[in-house]
DNA sequence: GTCGTAGTTTGACATCTCTCGTAGTACGAG
DNA sequence: CTCGTACTACGAGAGATGTCAAACTACGAC
């Protein structure tokens, strides 16, 4: 927690005992979704909306970070004129034990049978 | 794999090499579908439609149960009139190990945590 | 203050999803 | 062949979703 966080934007996410399941799975069954996650785990750290490259427009990319947000599958905060990104890794790991790496290995072993960029 | 099915009403299944993960994920991501499997799961067997009680008319029921062959969770066979429903731990965990013991841990925790039949 | 960059908001649109009710098909029992 | 059971098919309707374009806000730099 760098205390780089720009106050007075405060972005609503739900507390850690709020997460479900279901919406977890949701925000992950979305090809677009899936691929921020898995590039977010990949470097381990906080990226800005802008810096991945998704083919879609602005207003698409920034609707689907705030799925995943409300989901509870990332944390959002301004730091500036940007949004960092970071995946909710701890409140994850703690309810869902062993979910999350799963999942992520899940995603990059399918990734390489279907010899995309895994 | 007892030999009673009945022939000439087979049902579409996806590969297990056909299998998305993205479908996966999004069959489950539904409370519904999400209570099937885990039933699927606790009784380890086949399973026909009408034994699960669901709180939906049997059109929705059957709504359900095919979203989740199309996605390739479980394998339906006709037998009789009865049509059996039964995981396909085998491929899921071939094509993406860990992952569904992962989710039914998830989904037992969080049922326990609501205070559900877990 | 002005400008540019980063992201948001709104409205629109096509598609999908969950649900239902009604009518229909497939099988086994008699 | 008739009947009952188990499930399907076919609409239909309410609501969610993914996408875009255009106009907007927030911040930093100058």
């Amino acid at each position: 927690m760098t205390d780089t966080a720009t106050p007075g934007r405060a972005l609503p996410h739900p507390e850690r005992e709020q997460i479900r399941l279901e919406s977890v799975l949701h925000a992950l069954s979305d090809p677009m979704r899936l691929q921020i996650v898995r590039e977010l785990a990949a470097r381990e750290a906080e990226l800005s909306c802008s810096q991945f490259e998704l083919p879609v427009t602005k207003s698409t990319t920034t609707h689907h970070f705030r799925v995943l947000r409300e989901s509870g599958v990332i944390r959002q905060v301004y730091r500036g004129t940007a949004k960092m990104n970071g995946l909710r890794r701890d409140d994850l790991d703690v309810l869902f034990p062993g979910l999350l790496d799963s999942l992520l290995a899940a995603a990059g072993l399918q990734a390489g049978r279907l010899g995309a960029d895994g």
